[in-house]
DNA sequence: AATTCATTCGGAACCGGTTCCATAAATAGT
DNA sequence: ACTATTTATGGAACCGGTTCCGAATGAATT
């Protein structure tokens, strides 16, 4: 590999004119002609690591996900990815399978690895998140979830929950499911929840219950089946949309019309949704342009600006098939 | 930041002699003890960066995607997220949202961060890429498309299209439509297409006719509406999951029932695939355990260990409700 | 002609590790 | 007891850049 001493010699100057040379010190026009030569033809580019031990840092942004494998994630990544190219930072990804273990594990790496900043696909910030985040002295943004602690960029769980609830009561449905996760994350599990809830609790001859499952399709099913089996609603409001997608199979495993039967609702907007039939009603969420946000945000906290505490970003009711208006 | 001179001023002892104590070479039980205090003491982590410059290589496997938002490119990274992770190698992702051009760029990119090798999930192979990939003298793995200059982990996709023909015929359709895409893609486009039609062609009582698409859903839709109007098949065969998808869609425009009136399959094995209803047979590639194979076979060419030219992976057809045996 | 100032450039130190080499001390061999 | 080996350690060089400092040159100012 050809370093900054070999074109030193070969232009006939020294590093530091070569160095100057590269990153824009004064230079004669003349040896900027004969190291611009050197340099052509030999192809020359600096080694990262030693700029990078110099600099003591990079330009690189670091990114933790809980899983590669899910609409939300990927498309958050895009954008990320996309912007980043864009402010010239380059973008490592960093997968944890959902062990929060490896989650504090790959914190503490990405540090070591003196990432310019952090972003986190939180699902949930626990203490050891706090302490992990806060030892290492590098930015950090939460996106998905908020915590007073940190920076974040979060979809409005809340808000989007309620438009949906509203969105559900004027269908004139009264008899509804809300099959929803574990509280322990905070957006998906309790934010949609209450949010929900806020527009259709306490209306008259409106009767709300509330279901748990997991993430998984495949407890959805079976989650639905006994739903379906007991309280038999008019509508079920999943969640998620994969939660909704195992919904509509159990539907079908039923024997019941979707809509005719029962109505079905998701969050999310992932692609499928449309692409299935019936098309799924969702709340759908713009992952892509919320990983744009999340990093320019990251960039301008590197850059030490100020940035809200917390961006919203936005959503969106997507009014399709699986959702029937009600006249009785 | 604590560096390996702190270290062994607050030992007392000298620099060589920590990093001996570090990387093992021959230190007395008792200066042992003494920088082993000091390290716990201070938390000490080498610097990545001094280490790097030094050793001129990193233990970086660098990964280049063509799009994130795939369910196999998913799976297949997690695959040798997994495995590396096991061997202790790290990963990055670099995604070129499919951008030939920025496939060229992202393999200069990551020789230049000096990786110890890239896997590259390639859709096609052109002459800049073999230029670029022969350019850099790094270890180089094609995953989904074979290449003779090359080592790869490639589908069976020519051994699962034939299975899948024979299903096909098995199951009395005489009248086929196979949706492909181009030819430019020669996994997806060409050996699929080939395998498939060397088990149905020249079939007394059968015709095939060859339909060609895009990989997006959206144009699968608006094609089969075409092939059903026109062509009116018994069976639509899709060279993905995803132009199946569509073509269920379009099935259902058509006021068509699946797989009464017309039967469908695919290739990938997606998830969403058995979610859906009706759930659609398909030729399931284990993406995941060819991204096991992938990172394992990477780490061995690091190692200049000798690894088989092309590594296939397995396959299975998967008989689901998309497709009706024909009595007529 | 003498002084000042800006421009250009080389030399050396530094970033934080690893590794080679020489030396000293400890142990073994006869 | 004396030489031959090991083992343990420190010093210095090196990896490939950047940056500080001071010297040389030449133009501008008086």
């Amino acid at each position: 590999m050809v370093t900054i001493a070999d074109i030193a010699k070969m232009a006939g100057v020294a590093k530091s004119t070569v160095s100057r040379y590269l990153n824009g010190g004064s230079v004669s026009d003349e040896t900027i002609r004969k190291i611009e030569k050197v340099v052509q033809e030999t192809g020359y580019s600096p080694n990262k690591f030693a700029q990078s031990l110099k600099a003591k840092k990079t330009n690189i942004i670091g990114t933790i996900v809980p899983r590669l494998d899910s609409y939300a994630t990927s498309q958050t990544l895009i954008g990320i990815d996309e912007q980043l190219r864009d402010l010239e930072y380059q973008l490592i990804i960093s997968n944890t399978s959902q062990s929060l273990e490896r989650e504090i594990e790959n914190i503490y790496i990405l540090a070591q690895q003196k990432v310019a900043g952090i972003i986190l696909l939180a699902t949930m910030v626990t203490k050891k998140h706090i302490k992990a985040l806060h030892e290492i002295k590098v930015p950090i943004l939460l996106v998905g979830q908020e915590n007073e602690e940190f920076h974040s960029v979060i979809h409005n769980d809340y808000q989007a929950a309620h438009s949906l609830g509203e969105y559900v009561l004027s269908q004139r449905h009264t008899r509804i499911a809300y099959l929803g996760v574990a509280k322990e994350d905070i957006a998906v599990g309790v934010k949609r929840r209450e949010g929900f809830m806020s527009a259709v609790a306490d209306k008259v001859d409106t009767e709300v219950k509330y279901f748990e499952t997991s993430f998984k399709s495949e407890d959805a099913i079976h989650k639905t089946l006994e739903i379906i089996e007991q309280y038999k609603p008019s509508i079920i409001v999943c969640a998620t949309d994969n939660i909704a997608l195992g919904a509509l199979k159990a539907a079908y495993m039923s024997g019941l019309q979707v809509p005719e039967d029962l109505s079905i609702t998701g969050f999310g907007g992932y692609e499928v949704t449309d692409l299935i039939h019936p098309s799924i009603t969702t709340a759908k969420f713009f992952y892509k342009e919320a990983g744009n946000i999340a990093a320019k945000n990251m960039v301008k906290m590197v850059n030490k600006e100020e940035i809200d505490k917390v961006t919203f970003s936005k959503y969106e009711i997507i009014k399709r098939e699986s959702v029937d208006k009600r006249f009785n």
